[in-house]
DNA sequence: CTGTTAGCGCTTTCAG
DNA sequence: CTGAAAGCGCTAACAG
């Protein structure tokens, strides 16, 4: 406690050879005889040098070996998303592998300054809520990998959002549905609202609107139309949302018979306001999900979905900010049909 | 990307002043006047620095604005588990309002010295599985926190966990009863299990054993006996392991008509294979939780519990971290009263 | 209010 | 294989 910290200078002068030797001897074994390292060491251990200070070595190295994972939003609402945790898990499992720390960093914060020194690169998951850090991370010097999203030149993991949307909304909608959509992030405004001529967001940049052209191709294909009265904005994919979504379709008249959710979470709410309500499901309305979470599986009736890995999505995130490679990864995604579609 | 980066130096060089006068334009506004500040820090803007690099702060000052939260077990399985992550939560958003960032520390680590050098502080949220990181704590200098256990002259946050079990139990039991214990990391064992005559292990230190004497101790007040066949031993909270306890439970004979779970998780997976059984809770079978999670809430019946806030634990922790009271604190829970208990 | 300077603790040439 | 010395980029004490 009161031991005052030891340096190597320190421990160079006392064990008399130069700082230099005590340095190899911890970094390079090679530069030195076998010997005289376990020797080093030994002795280190005795006085109680347990190697040499990080901050320093942070500075000296310029690397860390902490990476940090740029959520979209919050921590606090991130960590408590069951995809979003999902993914930290694979993240998480496979910087381990590779000794590397998890910083985690909020998407609403104001820069990534306060890291982007000392960090080894970044993972960036989602497009952030703050705007201005892609502009930050775009012209950063550090790595950079996206996750269900873009960076020119950067590179990224990501599924084929429209292509499952229109594969799940394929398999549910038939000819004279009267479809609904419970979409995320569709238009500018902090409470669930359909969506009428609001000015569309991010159009071309994010997952929600990929699923939407994705669902509406697959309207198209069926010769069922979908008007902008039927897609709903829910500003997140939280529960409290979900359910005001969810009472607002269940109670439109003429009720949908088929609901498209852009979530698992949303879908799942749905589901069990539509069972409270005494609506069958699916004989009176059929839904479907998005992500293929744990709990959609637990459902009864199991929740028809598109099932995305997201623990390999992190996996291969990670994977790709060590190795460098600058690949754009598509990952694959697969259809559930669970009980919520017949 | 090719801009050589620049240094403090430099820019002091570049706008003709000392280094001095722009690391306080930067850091101490009231060593220089306004004027002179804001002109700099314009100037800056427009060369392109963007601040003094924070590696070299961090090595200088010896403060990083990094906290660790070391968790119990690997990052891949807190991160997913409700209790952990609402905790995680109450932590990063008292950190955020502190300018502080967050870095996750497994608790299955080797070692803290990789990070011991540069972080802030510690908080320990659980005991680690590695308990060697108990002792490197322990004599860390830097500031620790500890959650869930305790270690010598270090504060600290906790709930009463032994009264909070006999509170509970009290409330569930019945004379004449027949009980079982689902309880978490009692024993040394991989797999679920009844305890039988095995060693208990940490048994001074972890809050599994402090609910264990208190539902003991409402066992006795009620005159009931409870055998350490009736007592199950899951290596953690899991719902594969929590699965396999309730099968266990469900079909032994004769069938305990109270079940007491360390945990929501637990119980809740009790409760629908219950359920699936077409066994009546509670009339045929009581069951109470312990932590208090929303899903437990959800649940119909509603769970039985102990209700804890995970959140104000973090905020707690974070806030006793920074601002270094050294308090020992114990936080207050409640019984939820649902309907697996009449 | 401004400038000079000595390190923070380490790594890594480079010369021996 | 070892040792001396030059910084990594910054801060803060001190002198002006």
């Amino acid at each position: 406690m009161t031991k005052a910290k030891l340096t190597l200078k320190d421990v160079a002068e006392q064990l008399g050879v130069s700082t230099a030797t005590i340095s190899n001897a911890f970094n390079r074994p090679d530069q030195l005889s076998q010997r005289k390292r376990e020797e080093i060491l030994a002795q280190c251990k005795k006085i109680g040098y347990s190697g040499p200070n990080k901050a320093a070595q942070i500075l000296r190295k310029g690397t860390s070996n902490i990476v940090a994972l740029v959520l979209a939003d919050s921590i606090s609402y991130m960590v408590s998303d069951p995809v979003a945790s999902t993914f930290i898990k694979g993240v998480s499992s496979a910087l381990k592998k590779q000794g590397k720390h998890l910083l985690l960093y909020a998407g609403d914060s104001s820069s990534i300054l306060d890291v982007v020194d000392f960090v080894d690169g970044f993972i960036c998951y989602g497009a952030p809520r703050n705007a201005a850090l892609v502009g930050e991370l775009a012209l950063s010097s550090k790595p950079v990998v996206t996750v269900d999203f873009d960076i020119e030149n950067k590179p990224s993991v990501n599924i084929d959002n429209e292509e499952a949307a229109f594969e799940v909304a394929s398999y549910a909608l038939n000819e004279g549905d009267n479809v609904a959509i419970l979409g995320l992030r569709l238009i500018n405004s902090p409470s669930t609202c359909r969506i009428y001529d609001n000015p569309l967001i991010d159009v071309e940049s994010s997952i929600s609107h990929r699923r939407l052209d994705g669902y509406l191709r697959a309207a198209e294909h069926k010769d069922v139309t979908i008007s902008n009265e039927q897609i709903w904005h829910l500003p997140e994919s939280e529960r409290s949302f979900a359910k005001q979504a969810a009472r607002e379709v269940l109670t439109s008249s003429p009720r949908p018979d088929v609901v498209l959710c852009m979530s698992d979470i949303i879908a799942l709410e749905l589901l069990h306001m539509a069972l409270e309500l005494g609506i069958k499901v699916p004989e009176e309305i059929k839904i479907t999900g998005f992500d293929g979470i744990e709990e959609a599986e637990r459902a009864r009736p199991r929740l028809t979905t598109v099932c995305q890995s997201s623990t390999e999505k992190g996996i291969r995130a990670a994977n790709e900010l060590i190795e460098q490679l600058g690949e754009n990864i598509v990952l694959p995604f697969e259809i559930r049909k669970g009980e919520t579609v017949y």
